[in-house]
RNA sequence: GCCGAUGUAGCUCAGAUGGCCAGAGCAGGCGAUUUGUAAUCGUCAGGUCGUGGGUUCGAAUCCCACCAUCGGCUCCA
């Protein structure tokens, strides 16, 4: 009897094998349907080819296209043969990078003679793939020591540098050298003879378990994400195990361009963005003012419930300010150039309001008895943000912040964070989002201010606050702001997207530079802590994510215009009327139109328009008291409803801000 | 800011290789139609083809610069 070595499976059970036995072989052994679907293995938690041999003890996982791991092993395999693609189209192409991301992959290019890809390059490159593809090659992996493999790479300078840059670049690129026995190894991976790439892999067995994939676009990156460095040419593209699969991740992409809020913002009539004003600087027309005048009212109406107290403040100051607050030091470049005044005195747009709270705060002497302060403003501040960042109504370069800023004692600190953190999720709750999870960022290695001890102090406080919200927390190493930590929360919306929406600011920074103070119960003075949060963010970033979530279609306490009114035909003008008058009076934002043109005309506008109830009145209601509501996404319209089982509904539904709507299902 | 693409009426788009007065649908004005749940009919008006230069007998079309938008990179206090 040959030596045996066991294995253990997910499920607990144990395997026997052969010595030199590889996972390939294991998937066999368990039969003959996973050895086919096998694209790969983790032994040990550790993602590798089918072919590593196994050694006695290992727990070991098989794993097909259908597994996360699986998937990125099969996206990693195709960006391999889109690099070779490129290879056989453009010969003496240089490959760079090309990792496994979100939603599939890319790979970073630089063409020979500083050629570009353009998009109809994609086509050809994707049928070039296809080919590969069908001519089945075997993914070998080979191991190379760091000469060998700079001669094996010797016209590919990207490959080099990554394989001379050891140590340095190890998480950063999937294809950093690695140390094994003590001396350090590059591996390789081989598809054909005329292919080759450095990759830590591990890689499908062969090219012809690949096929479902899109390549999406081409765009410009620098090497190695440094501006200073060579631009190269990336093309991004995306694989799945299957066409049905692909299709459906397309349909999603479809479904997000559909939501799109600079689409919607049009088509509603929302909002602009008039080249005359200029880029970045969003105008908002009635419908759209009216959903952001909703937003900050309801706003508002919280903030006074918390205990916050309300401050205006001008949207420019003199250079000194924003000296002393350290946002000239650090952030010179993201503020609007200065406005120069006879005398030599220079203003800036305010990019940031907290320099003028702390003025507020530092208005008179304060009492540790006032603590903690909190001051509200809706606050318009100005950034003068790279050009190519911009992005409709989510990246602007004026905007206005739902900003406060809260003044406390260190012992405070931990119990105002709390309360906060409840008083972010209850509100953006109210507006529809529900999936959260939070983000704690920490120190930036390079820009930032204060002494270590009160960065730990403050990074802790944030993460027990956090963990005591119950719901699941990553870190984001070095992502804090130059005077403190945060904590961000992020919300999914509808279609399973992540936007970050709150941040709330740890800073004993500012506090420090403005030498604000308070009279303690000692009668000493002592430094406040203070607290930047902005629960929606900026209310222009916020109202972009709820047209987005809501597909446009807002819930009927934030729609701008909620019920159009329909007489049937002129003679019941009067009628629509006297209903809208009276449902007015309720409150509510109601139109009537007349009747110029047949009602499935109107109708259909009405429904393009996303009003969430349209009444429809004739000749029956006008005898009855009665109306007909067409409610926004129902198939079917309910006739003869009586108008006060309608206007107590739907008063209601506002007052709750329900996303239930007259006639839904429970 | 960098790479690439795009820019024609309020919106969505046609307008090979330069050559009659630059077209359509929707939206808008006017008129007719009086309509019961997603498009009534007719008619009119609307564009210095992103802006500024250039090439040409002639430019929406070719070249250059700039502006804006889109997709990325970088950035995001």
């Amino acid at each position: 009897m040959p030596p045996q070595l066991t294995v253990t499976l997910p499920d607990g059970s144990a395997r026997e094998l052969a010595v030199g036995a590889t996972v390939a072989d294991l998937a066999a052994q368990i039969g003959p349907r996973l050895a086919k679907a096998a694209l790969a293995g983790s032994v040990n938690g550790l993602v590798v080819d089918l072919t590593t041999p196994l050694s006695d003890g290992d727990a070991v996982a098989i794993l097909t296209p259908t597994t996360p791991e699986g998937r990125e092993v099969l996206r990693h395999s195709t960006a391999h043969v889109l690099a070779q693609a490129v290879t056989r189209l453009w010969p003496g192409a240089k490959y760079a990078i090309g990792p496994v991301i979100a939603d599939g992959f890319y790979y970073d290019f630089a063409l020979p003679d500083d050629a570009r890809f353009s998009d109809a390059d994609l086509s050809r490159i994707e049928a070039m793939m296809q080919t590969i593809v069908s001519e089945a090659q075997p993914f070998v992996r080979d191991e190379l020591s760091v000469d060998a493999g700079l001669s094996l790479f010797a016209d590919q300078p990207y490959k080099c540098e990554i394989i001379t840059s050891v140590g340095t670049l190890a998480d950063e690129v999937d294809a950093a050298p690695e140390l094994v026995g003590g001396t350090t190894v590059v591996s390789t991976y081989r598809n054909s003879p005329e292919f080759v790439d450095l990759c830590r892999g591990p890689h499908v067995p062969s090219t012809s378990r690949l096929g479902h994939f899109k390549l999406m676009r081409v765009a410009g990156a620098y090497w190695r994400g440094d501006v200073h460095r060579p631009q190269l040419q990336r093309i991004y593209g995306t694989a799945f195990e299957t066409k049905e699969a692909l299709e459906q991740h397309l349909t999603f992409l479809e479904e997000a361009k559909r939501r799109d809020h600079r689409v919607l913002g049009q088509e509603l009539d929302l909002f602009s963005f008039p080249d005359e004003i200029g880029p970045g600087l969003a105008v908002f027309h009635p419908k759209g003012a009216t959903i952001r005048r909703v937003m900050e009212d309801y706003s508002r109406k919280r903030h006074v419930e918390e205990g916050y107290e309300f401050a205006y403040t001008p949207h420019l100051a003199k250079a000194d300010l924003f000296k002393t607050s350290g946002h000239l030091e650090w952030y010179a470049d993201g503020m609007y150039p200065p406005m120069e005044l006879d005398d030599g005195q220079q203003y800036y747009l305010k990019p940031m309001n907290c320099p003028f709270h702390t003025l507020i705060y530092k208005s008179r002497q304060r009492s540790y008895r006032e603590l903690p302060l909190r001051f509200f403003e809706f606050g318009s501040v100005y950034r003068y943000e790279l050009s190519g960042a911009l992005h409709g109504l989510t990246r602007v370069r004026g905007m206005t912040q739902d900003d406060a800023h809260i003044f406390c004692a260190a012992d405070q600190m931990e119990d105002e964070l709390r309360s906060l953190l409840t008083f972010v999720l209850d509100l953006l709750r109210e507006f529809g989002l529900n999936d959260f999870y939070l983000e704690l960022s920490t120190r930036p290695p390079l820009k930032s201010v204060g002494s270590d001890e009160d960065w730990d102090v403050a990074t802790e406080t944030l993460r027990t606050v956090a963990i005591g919200a119950g719901l699941d927390l990553v870190l984001d190493e070095g992502g804090g702001a130059f005077y403190g930590p945060k904590i961000s929360v992020q919300a999914r919306d509808a279609i399973g997207r992540t936007h970050q929406m709150s941040t709330i600011q740890l800073d004993f920074q500012t506090p420090q530079r403005f030498e604000a103070e308070f009279v303690g119960k000692d009668n000493a003075k002592h430094r406040p802590i203070m607290i930047h949060r902005a629960l929606f963010g900026s209310v222009e970033r916020f109202m972009a994510i709820l047209i987005e979530h809501h597909a446009g279609a807002l819930p009927t306490w934030l729609a701008p215009e909620q019920i159009r009114i329909l007489p049937v035909r002129d003679d019941h003008f009067d009628y629509a009327h006297s209903i809208n008058k009276r449902l007015s009076r309720e409150g509510l934002r109601v139109r009537t139109e007349v009747a110029d043109e047949p009602l499935g005309g109107r109708i259909r506008r009405a429904k393009l328009d996303k009003v969430p109830y349209i009444l429809v009145v004739g000749d029956d209601d006008v005898a009855n008291g009665t109306i007909g509501i067409n409610t926004r996404g129902a198939s079917d319209p309910f006739r003869g409803i009586s108008i006060d089982e309608f206007s107590a509904f739907v008063e209601r539904e506002v007052d709750e801000r329900s996303i239930k709507q007259f006639g839904a299902e429970s």
